[in-house]
DNA sequence: CTAAACGTACAG
DNA sequence: CTGTACGTTTAG
């Protein structure tokens, strides 16, 4: 009944007294009323060649007793699946470098098309998919808020508000976890970022006990590596920008398709 | 570049 | 006050 997803990674009996900080649920109210199509379960048994959540859960292969799911069900490809699976935050990612970069302009998408007609490829990331992308950047963008905030983005349009999450929870997003004196901008007081609590490793429950972090807890005061946010783990806007091996690869995808 | 260590913001 | 965890610095 719980709709908490529960991402056993290394299975312990006692990574349940994780973290006493982090409960069974994301953090924000506004995350709490995200509507996610699909369980995060989900994604885990919809194998994408990109980017290996199964690897980001689930550490250590030896802990993973899943029977292996050879035929796994793989639903017919819609919108949801593109931006809430990790190949839609593969691409999304990129496809937010290239704008960053000012390659890429936003074309706005109407929410029919949107909604409506998904592609009929299959969802394979970084194969077989490379024609007709370009058209669907544009449509894709307002179709994953949850990255704009995360990446520090401030939308001025708004065509994607009204899609998947209410503006309420952007909003919220980034009024308390994003807020510019949040950012570094603010001059003097540096601010604690928030974790997106959208995420994958923020999605997980339990501490796997075993990574450096967990197993180095007072001294390196740092959260497990396996639920420690992807946003927190670039840095936030700037000259300095970070951008993770994930991001690179997915930029490098992207240009190769234009 | 990565990871560890540390300072400290933040919440209870 | 205490514990957790983010941000920064430092060491390897």
């Amino acid at each position: 009944m719980s709709t908490a997803v529960d991402i056993a990674g290394p299975s312990s009996p006692d990574q349940a007294h994780s973290s006493a900080k982090i409960p069974n649920e994301p953090l924000r109210p506004s995350l709490k009323r995200s509507n996610h199509p699909y369980s995060l379960s989900h994604y885990i048994s919809t194998p994408s060649p990109a980017v290996d959540v199964k690897g980001l859960i689930q550490p250590s292969p030896a802990q993973e007793q899943r029977p292996t799911q050879p035929s796994k069900p793989r639903r017919a490809p819609s919108w949801p699946d593109m931006w809430e699976s990790p190949s839609g935050l593969h691409l999304a990612h990129a496809a937010e470098l290239l704008m960053r970069a000012g390659l890429l302009a936003l074309t706005p998408a109407t929410t029919e098309q949107a909604s409506g007609s998904g592609p009929e490829e299959d969802e394979e990331d970084s194969s077989g998919c490379s024609t007709d992308f370009q058209p669907f950047l544009g449509a894709w963008f307002p179709f994953s808020p949850a990255l704009f905030p995360l990446a520090g983005f401030q939308m001025g349009g708004g065509h994607w508000r009204s899609t998947a999450v209410g503006a309420e929870g952007i909003e919220g997003l980034v009024a308390e976890g994003y807020s510019p004196g949040s950012l570094g901008g603010g001059g003097g007081g540096r601010r604690k970022r928030k974790r997106c609590g959208e995420c994958v490793p923020c999605r997980r429950q339990t501490n796997c006990e075993q990574c450096s972090s967990c197993r180095n807890r007072k001294r390196g005061h740092q959260i497990c590596k396996y639920r420690k946010c992807e946003e927190l783990k670039r840095k936030p806007g700037g000259p300095g920008f970070d951008t993770p091996m994930k991001w690179k690869l997915g930029l490098k995808w992207v240009k190769h398709l234009f």
